[in-house]
DNA sequence: TGACGCTACCGTACACTGTACTAAACCGCT
DNA sequence: AGCGGTTTAGTACAGTGTACGGTAGCGTCA
């Protein structure tokens, strides 16, 4: 009686959409269709629809399971403490899960995760003692940094310390002719040094900004 | 001998581009095929085949051509004037253009415009004295910054001016109960007052991070 | 006992996608 | 007139999401 339909675990609305974080994780968003999944799951496609009722909100439903990834910040904290480690634990979030910037675009309907760091967020911003204005205009500019940043990560045809020389060396060799001197400079001045990690320049940008808040939030307090 | 197929422009590289992008913009992204973009040409899908090696050409291509819609910044001009001229330029291209954002993620080739936006920004950082590794700092901040805020903008379900409060006020009574309070105060204190637009929080982040750069340029200099 | 409906799952079929392969039409040359 | 490269089309195929219609196993009730 040990067959496989009996050993696979029963299929779930959860069980789909772990599997398809899973999925996306290993082989991209593209790689991700109905059939696939199926496949990584031990069944058949149609078996998928009903749990879910279509592919949409099998979409909807893994990019609110990243935010249910993210630790909330406390909103009775300090401020710019949270927002730093927010931030972070979202760059984290989207760096596990690169395909997760390129979905929210299309995405319109958030999820209860997704609500549930939004509120959070601004409680600790509006507690600290931000206006309702400056609230508004900080998380509207955090966000916009956290997610752009994630965008050009997720864009790098490298990953981590170290590699970009190897991916970078045959690119430059077409930029010979001359046209691109302060790209060559950056190149090679820079980005091709031993121990260069884009992702470390994260952390120039979001202290420069934390700063700039903490003016603007003392002239206000 | 006023047929159709006389009448209608000679295809090109240039005009598969350009109507691709027309196409893009009418109707998304995701109604860009093969077949439709044939069919508003007045062609057939294989024909533009002999144009473009395969549809992963043609987005390269639009993502290409929005980076040409946008004025290079001049490298002699005051940095932070011509950066926050590309800025604003940036972003307006990419609200005109709003898929473009989703596809720099999956987009790895640079075009031509694109080398020659990312060389006339560089220059003029350099130009003005920033070390190089301020500029790669300044650089990624600010893009980082432009395409996060594009991003959200086009995640945004309504666009422009008031019309936020026609789509909001229904998705707001599902939160009447009181699970998500700072999103409702936020809401109605500031998104749903009339007049209010998101793109207008564009210039606050966009002013606090040349302030920040500012500083730090000053301190350099 | 047998009819019933509910849950969980699946097989088939259809319209649509990108594009490989093949063939035909066109056009400037001798 | 005929050749050869350039340009355009037709057909076909595998892969996509999913509508539609099952089926197998259950508990309930007459």
């Amino acid at each position: 009686m040990t067959t496989a339909a009996s050993q696979r675990l029963p299929l779930s609305r959860e069980r789909v959409l772990e599997c398809a974080v899973a999925l996306a994780d290993e082989s991209g968003i593209a790689a991700l269709t109905i059939r696939t999944l199926a496949q990584s799951m031990g069944t058949k496609p149609m078996s998928l629809y009903y749990y879910v009722a279509n592919k949409d909100e099998i979409l909807d439903g893994i990019v609110d399971m990243v935010f249910s990834e993210i630790d909330l910040p406390a909103p009775h904290g300090e401020w710019r403490e949270e927002m730093h480690r927010r931030a972070q634990a979202v760059r984290a979030a989207l760096r596990r899960h690169p395909w997760a910037v390129g979905l929210m675009e299309s995405r319109s309907a958030p999820g209860p995760a997704t609500l549930r760091h939004h509120e959070a967020t601004l409680a600790t911003l509006r507690t600290a003692g931000f206006s309702i204005q400056l609230t508004a205009h900080a998380y509207a500019l955090l966000d916009s940094y956290i997610y752009g940043f994630a965008l050009q990560e997720a864009a790098l045809p490298f990953e981590g310390r170290d590699t970009a020389a190897e991916i970078t060396n045959p690119i430059m060799e077409r930029f010979a002719t001359g046209e691109y001197p302060h790209m060559v400079e950056i190149a090679v001045e820079h980005v091709l040094k031993p121990g260069y990690d884009f992702g470390d320049e994260f952390g120039f940008g979001l202290d420069l900004i934390l700063d700039g808040l903490s003016r603007l939030a003392a002239g206000e307090g």
